[in-house]
DNA sequence: ATAATTTAGTTAAACGTTTAACCAACGATT
DNA sequence: AATCGTTGGTTAAACGTTTAACTAAATTAT
């Protein structure tokens, strides 16, 4: 029944130096009032007695956490198994970011999925993290809950209306939109189809719908609801449109909101010994790196998705410790990346 | 200049309901010495006050911080810019399991990436984890490092000799390379080339290669260094080592010990005209939802990788919670998934 | 009726830091 | 010589909990 080793603390450096404890806090902090010799013992005494500092204490007494919060919606089919971090390569991309960014300035990130009817506020206040950042449009939710917080929000990919308070960071899905379809019509497509999930629903979706849309009507075409089919962000919902698709031969080309969408829709094809591009153009979002992994290679709308996580970090680190920091609205571009599954309708 | 409005604190509710802080704290921690007229008191208060209880203190007063770190070790390549994220679908899915195990049994996780030079055992301490889970093959470092700490460990593909410490969680690699190879045999192919990482080093890759050897030599084939290939384990290694089979017409099949490297090799055929499986039948390892993707799908190993994150929190909490529990080394199986990349060889 | 036990609470120390307020000694300024 | 800053420290309170030790009142046992 030994007795835990207890862990070496400010104390024992204080003790084993002849020093206060304050003047051990004085060197860790680098604040200038101790004599060089001293500074010296402590450093040596540090290293000795293998010392460091407790965070947690840390945390409890400056009311600092260097700590922050990476929150991702779940949706509800997420709550039982988070598949949404398996399914969509988004997800781990994004943390990447995040994490890299925020371990060179020094801040460790709690990552956390948050189910539709939870708040993230609970989190951040419980563990006094410095900021948290929130990606998807479940905004209209926490966005007042967090206002009272003096925690840092930022915000990815949000569309939610009268976010003022807080900065946001996503791309131009709009122009997305428009650029993936205008490709399409610049090699001569006039009947193409959008492969989206609701396109109602306020966000990213809705925006890349617009891009589409306004790119049809500038070309003089009149948006028809035939050409619009609406599935599940994934796969299988991509393999169903693609199913339709086929019923559809004056279809000649289709934008796909997301890549994985696209996926599904080239295989539907590839059953019915169909051929990409020469039966079907297709056009994905998001440039994943599995685009260009297939056979034919995907045409996609490129995000930086890593980078969106790293400036979202730089700028709640900025709001976290700049106290005239103002709220940011920014958009990354986007921009097409040509591969093989797009070309000329046949005839 | 306002002043911050202070959090509401235990002594609020305690000078709210007129009792001392130790009842409300023992409300809180559903410790039965209140009586149930001062407990719905205590709790009335808690909820119109909106009081959350600060997990920091709490951390500090108890010695625990219902937190366990997620450790990923990054290579050198990784230190720029952590593509291993974005990269490999593996860790995405890893993340999830533990996230949801951890969320589902009261933990927090934290996710740190890690430098081959650094120690997890520093962050472990200063953030008071009560305990960290650790992937891959750099324990020989930690391994003694952890053993002093109380935080408890568990270790995932991780094949360290004299880890006797710490649970660990893996899979019967050598056993997906002896079934990957295995049906390759049993379709008929007899000059069987293997697409690796080095096979030297240890870990997870030298237990598939051991499987395809044990496999090749029970069939009474010598293992020839020329079917043997090597190169960084991702899509453009993948792709150089497709190149290289090119020039090997004998060659008629390969097992690639995991699916990126196969995703590459796919790529370099059909880019030189060739078909598979026709002209070179390919199973991968890991079983990635891309493998449905590609067309042909590619036939791979499935190994159950949520499950590992999901099995990793059981034990982990298990060990934190469990004074007398056990290390366990959990071995998960592995299957094949049989889909369109392979078939009988050509003649 | 007295002693022992249980119940429902309180007080205060502890967790490991930071930091404001204080202080002594010393050299420089008037 | 008295005053003033500066340098290099110390002391103690504070951060928000938990919990061991204590207590008063009420109940039960003898």
């Amino acid at each position: 029944m030994k007795k835990r080793k207890k862990r070496t603390t400010i104390r024992d450096i204080a003790e084993a130096t002849g020093l206060s404890i304050a003047t051990i806090s004085n060197v860790i902090n680098g604040i200038n009032k101790v004599s060089e010799e001293n500074r010296q013992l402590v450093l040596k005494a540090i290293k000795e007695l293998d010392y460091q500092p407790n965070l947690v204490a840390r945390t409890l007494s400056k009311n600092r956490s260097d700590m922050i919060g990476l929150f991702l919606p779940l949706t509800e089919v997420d709550v039982d198994t988070s598949i949404m971090l398996s399914d969509n390569p988004f997800y781990a991309e994004l943390i990447g970011g995040v994490e890299h960014k925020a371990s060179e300035l020094g801040y460790d990130v709690l990552i956390k999925g948050v189910r539709p009817e939870e708040s993230c506020r609970d989190w951040v206040r419980k563990r006094n993290l410095d900021g948290a950042i929130f990606i998807g449009n479940y905004t209209n939710v926490i966005s007042k809950e967090m206002r009272e917080l003096k925690s840092q929000l930022v915000l990815i990919d949000a569309y939610d209306e009268g976010i003022t308070h807080h900065s946001t960071i996503g791309i131009d899905d709009r122009q997305g939109g428009y650029i993936a379809t205008k490709h399409l019509l610049d090699l001569g497509h006039r009947n193409i189809a959008i492969a989206a999930s609701n396109i109602l629903a306020d966000g990213v979706i809705r925006r890349r719908f617009e891009g589409y849309k306004d790119a049809m009507e500038s070309a003089g075409i009149q948006l028809q609801n035939s050409l619009i089919f609406q599935d599940s962000l994934s796969f299988n919902g991509g393999y169903r449109i693609g199913k339709k698709l086929l019923q559809h031969s004056n279809i000649t080309a289709v934008f796909a909101v997301a890549d994985v969408v696209a996926f599904g829709i080239i295989k539907a094809f590839l059953e019915a010994k169909k051929q990409i591009p020469k039966d079907l153009s297709i056009v994905g979002f998001d440039n994943t790196k599995t685009c260009e992994y297939l056979n034919p290679a995907l045409t996609s709308i490129a995000q930086p998705i890593y980078e969106k996580g790293v400036k979202a970090v730089e700028i709640l680190v900025d709001a976290i410790n700049n106290s005239n920091h103002e709220i940011k609205k920014i958009t990354l571009p986007v921009k097409l990346v040509e591969r093989a599954s797009t070309c000329p309708p046949s005839e």
